[in-house]
DNA sequence: GCCAACGTTGGC
DNA sequence: GCCAACGTTGGC
């Protein structure tokens, strides 16, 4: 039995909201396009099926976390990454030899109410959380006790 | 639109 | 292996 993590996963919404995910079929997507080594190295190693993850929008009034989602399948190499008529092709990556790694994730539910990045600065609790530490990573690591505290955010 | 933070690249 | 230059991210 493998604990299950807890995971953010960024997005800016105007490229992939989390209702771009709700409208896939099964409301399942890879999540392609992490060209970022440290948000790489979580997802090829770390991210395993069955992790929670938080969907956040960046780049939007206010950011927020809008959405629950489960990782469905593991990691396995991002082929769009040679792909040059993708949105973030890298010659440098190639079948043979992948450098860069994408999940498949499955939405699960909007949050009832968004909890926006002034509420988690003003939170007690989530003040070391990953998403302040390292604003411009892509995919941070959630403790349970934040997931927790964020879910209870959500429901008021 | 600005710009601070910071990750990446490449010359040496 | 250092570090300056550069490009990108993302809150404001």
């Amino acid at each position: 039995m493998v604990t299950r993590r807890y995971w953010l996963f960024k997005s800016e919404p105007s490229d992939y909201s989390f209702d771009d995910l709700v409208s896939e079929d099964n409301q399942t997507a890879e999540w392609d396009g992490v060209r970022n080594y440290t948000a790489r190295n979580h997802l090829r190693d770390d991210v395993q099926v069955g992790d929670g993850v938080l969907v956040y929008h960046s780049n939007i009034q206010p950011p927020s976390i809008v959405g629950t989602a489960i990782v469905i399948r593991d990691s396995y190499p991002d082929c769009t990454a040679w792909d040059v008529n993708s949105a973030h092709p890298d010659p440098k990556s190639t079948p043979d030899n992948p450098r860069w790694f994408m999940v498949d994730i499955r939405a699960e539910a909007p949050l009832s109410n968004d909890v926006s990045l002034a509420q988690i600065k003003a939170t007690p609790g989530l003040e070391n959380m990953s998403l302040l530490k390292r604003a411009r990573l892509s995919i941070h690591p959630v403790t349970e006790q934040e997931w927790e505290i964020i879910m209870e955010l959500a429901s008021r």
